[in-house]
DNA sequence: GTCATGG
DNA sequence: CCATGACAACGCCCT
DNA sequence: AGGGCG
């Protein structure tokens, strides 16, 4: 068949605006993805060979995630020139429907030998390639390699390689990289022009007039660390500028709130070429012949380094009348991207990596760069706040301090010696040593000249005796010393002058303590929330669990679905939580629910996520990780996991060895509820001559259950014995209803006692537990009272338990207040 | 329900 | 991509 | 040892 003989048979070129493929467009090695709402939307990933593009049908798009391998259907080549095309095919035609151009840029074969038209051809044929893309969105090595190529279509799969671009989380904008433009903008004919970014589309973004911002700050760290929830920014060391333009208006703000628009005038002027109105975020440097920032060079700005200033730009706050603060950094980051244009000499986006923050630590180091800047991917933006989602490792230690003092210069040296220097520690000035290099001319002369004015007699600070010949000044200026550690008298060691920070109030000069890291990756709590709960000690669940399957029935008759299942423990996490901390769960799970089949499990290890607790428990057989249920977000976790009834041990951390209840299980078998409720109300009048105090709940069937709290302090053997002692003395009482035969058959017509259920590893559903029978009821407490009453235990379900919590409250709110020691209960009897 | 695997 | 299958407790009593 | 039971 004649090269794109099938793409033009398929075709009408008088009827559609595709292009007929006559013009080939040389030897590059493109790429291209297009997004293609035909009957069935889907990308169309294209490679050029020669004068042809090679193109596969893709459902499911290209992920940045090497766990997805997305079904890739071959499809007939393509002309090199249909790599621009972005539009709308007419009703009727072949592949009608809206085409947006989703993506495009160069690949070259994974061996570049191999970077020819013939052997990328071969592979083709042979079905398996890897290449490289440099594209506006995909980057990285991807492999593309044929499953099955049985009848007429090829299946391929494209998946993304394990490598630095690799990225699980990553989420790709689904505009067009040629007009900016989504499918249905393109599908409405709306023509590109800088209006393309519909913010208002974004849920998180909120109308606003243009803000005022005071940057946030990251926390120093002391470590780099690799985690898929991070990404990480090269540290410029310069000065902290938020840029803003509305209409006509352009300013750039130093983190005080003070212009720079005259001083920084060419990255000013620049500023009206990006065609919005926005505030941004970022750090105007210096850069030297190598590519690293010259702080000293920014402070002493002349013409030869006016040429050499940039404005690296990392983030986006508002644009167009919508606020972004709530909107997750890397899509913050993304519209920053696509609203600054392609031509800007002098602000440069500034790019970041994700999840590998140890390989690119290394990189900041080997180019003796300042450090890096890690930032939670999702994490909002906290104006003037100091977060721990942004967090700063540093390669050197450079730290600021306050100039209180120089000494005489010595020799041929100008204008003064050393400069005395001072930290805030704790609100007062400390005396943090001196620094005598790291000097030009330029600078003593400019340093001495600032200093003059700030003469004083007395010394601001306390400094040793040997210091006193010092001319003193007061705590004006600012000085980034770089160092490399503290004296035992809390003087830098090794100091070096890198430059004065004008851009610091000597206030705000302390000094710089890193934190663990694991403290800031284990960090939930935002600064607002932190101070709102800086009381209560708990920790706080802002992990929000999934929820697959959300309408996947779980009660086919009364057609409760899973959801209703999630919903039921969030609402009611904050009652039932006290039942669950701190047990081991003994998962009973029902991920088919009422109707399909159920199965424990008790070993979770590897299985949940770390930030789920656990304990590792001995067995018989080897070892279990069980899971423990300690926030609402386990809770809902185990939800989604299928774990519709809830099995706490009767023990819990660190006493597993010692219940602190003892259970009396009250199991009908073919007897009315009538008689259980009566040997339920047999053992309150027993517990009232015993003074012990009476919980009972409904099983959620026809049973019930009996709780007495009581002092770890007893074996599980103990405990188990001192339950079948007190249920001996009811079976003496309702000998005709009761009955310890532990095969259902053979106790038809009784209740049986069931005492085993006192053990270790022993569970019973638990308390406000649902359960998986008909009508969705749940393990309800009930009084005494209500027993003699009588009670349809029916009633209490998924749909009454709000209801009934209002009306009574938790019954068994003091339950743990309330424990009894067996020993001395035994000596009553 | 999740994970791994195969087509 | 989709389909399929594997996998997911344990202690104790009784015979 | 294996099945039943919860």
């Amino acid at each position: 068949m004649a090269p794109l003989e099938k793409y033009k048979s398929k075709r009408h070129f008088d009827k559609t605006p595709e292009p007929a493929g006559d013009q080939p467009d040389g030897d590059e090695r493109r790429f291209v993805v297009q997004k293609h709402d035909a009957s069935r939307l889907h990308f169309d990933f294209r490679l050029q060979v020669g004068d042809k593009l090679v193109s596969w049908a893709v459902p499911k798009g290209i992920s940045a995630n090497p766990a997805h391998k997305h079904l890739a259907v071959k499809v007939e080549d393509h002309p090199v020139d249909y790599q621009h095309f972005e539009g709308i095919i007419p009703k009727g035609n072949y592949g009608a429907g809206t085409v947006l151009l989703w993506d495009s840029g160069t690949y070259r074969p994974e061996d570049s030998v191999e970077n020819t038209v013939v052997a990328i051809d071969e592979k083709i044929r042979k079905g398996s390639l890897k290449f490289f893309l440099e594209g506006q969105k995909l980057k990285g090595f991807y492999s593309l390699y044929r499953i099955d190529d049985k009848g007429d279509q090829e299946q391929w799969i494209i998946a993304k390689s394990k490598d630095n671009y690799a990225n699980a989380s990553r989420r790709f904008s689904q505009r067009s990289v040629i007009s900016g433009l989504t499918l249905d903008e393109i599908a409405r004919g709306e023509k590109s022009t800088e209006k393309a970014l519909s913010v208002d589309k974004i849920a998180e973004a909120r109308p606003a007039a243009m803000p005022h911002i005071s940057p946030m700050l990251a926390t120093l760290a002391a470590a780099p660390f690799d985690d898929p929830d991070w990404i990480f920014e090269i540290k410029w060391d310069g000065y902290r500028i938020i840029a803003t333009r509305k209409g006509d208006e352009r300013k750039l703000l130093s983190r005080n709130g003070n212009p720079y628009d005259e001083k920084f005038r060419t990255i000013h002027e620049e500023l009206q070429k990006i065609g919005h109105d926005f505030v941004m975020d970022g750090e105007v440097v210096v850069l030297d012949q190598e590519g690293k920032s010259d702080f000293q060079a920014l402070q002493h700005l002349d013409a030869q380094s006016m040429g050499r200033l940039y404005y690296y730009v990392f983030d986006l706050l508002w644009l167009n009348g919508y606020l972004l603060q709530d909107v997750p950094l890397v899509q913050r980051k993304e519209m920053l991207l696509q609203i600054l244009p392609k031509n800007l000499q002098r602000i440069r986006y500034c790019d970041h990596i994700p999840e590998k923050g140890k390989i690119f630590f290394k990189q900041m180091q080997q180019l003796q760069l300042e450090g890096m800047i890690a930032k939670r991917a999702e994490s909002k933006y906290y104006p003037g706040k100091r977060s721990n989602a942004w967090l700063k490792i540093k390669t050197a230690r450079p730290q600021e301090a306050v100039i209180v003092g120089y000494t005489a210069p010595k020799g041929s040296r100008t204008a003064f010696g050393a400069l005395l220097l001072a930290i805030n520690e704790q609100g007062n000035l400390r005396y943090a040593g001196k620094v005598g290099t790291g000097f030009d001319e330029a600078t003593l002369q400019d340093i001495y000249k600032k200093l003059q004015p700030l003469k004083t007699k007395e010394p601001p600070v306390k400094v040793p005796a040997k210091e006193r010949q010092a001319q003193w000044v007061k705590p004006r200026l600012a000085a980034e010393i770089q160092f490399t550690g503290w004296t035992r008298d809390g003087a830098m060691r090794h100091p070096t002058f890198r430059g004065l920070r004008t851009d610091k109030k000597p206030d705000e000069i302390t000094r710089e303590t890193a934190i663990p890291v694991h403290q800031a990756l284990s960090e939930n709590t935002q600064p607002a929330e932190r101070a709102a709960t800086k009381q209560t000690r708990r920790r706080k669940a802002t992990h929000n669990p999934k929820l697959s399957n959300p309408d996947k029935v779980f009660w086919p008759d009364e057609n409760i679905l899973k959801k209703n299942v999630y919903h039921y423990y969030d609402q009611m996490a904050e009652v039932l939580l006290p039942y669950l901390i701190d047990r081991p769960q003994s998962l009973l799970r029902s991920p088919h629910g009422v109707a399909g089949e159920s199965f424990f499990q008790k070993d979770v290890k590897g299985l949940v996520p770390k930030w789920i607790e656990t304990v590792t428990v001995e067995s018989s057989s080897g070892t279990t990780e069980y899971l423990l249920c300690q926030d609402k977000a386990t809770l809902l976790f185990m939800a989604n996991w299928g774990s519709v009834e809830l099995n706490p041990w009767n023990a819990s951390v660190p006493n597993l060895d010692q219940p602190d209840y003892v259970v009396f299980d009250l199991d009908p078998v073919e007897i009315s509820f009538e008689e259980v409720m009566r040997v339920a109300v047999g053992f309150h009048q027993l517990f009232e001559e015993l003074k012990l105090p009476f919980y009972c709940k409904t099983s959620g069937s026809r049973g019930l259950h009996i709780y007495l709290p009581v002092k770890p302090q007893y074996t599980h053997e103990q405990g188990q014995q001192f339950a079948r002692l007190l249920e001996t003395i009811i079976h003496d009482r309702f000998r005709e209803i009761t009955s310890f035969e532990r095969s259902p058959s053979k106790r038809k017509g009784k209740i049986y006692l069931d005492y085993l259920q006192n053990g270790r590893g022993k569970t019973m559903a638990s308390v406000y537990s649902l359960r998986l029978k008909p009508g969705a009821t749940v393990s309800t407490p009930v009084t005494a009272d209500e027993l003699k009453k009588g009670i349809d235990p029916s009633g209490f379900n998924i749909h009454s338990m709000q209801q009934r919590l209002k009306e009574v409250g938790d019954l068994w709110r003091d339950m743990f207040n309330t424990r009894v020691d067996i020993g001395e209960t035994l000596k009553k009897l």
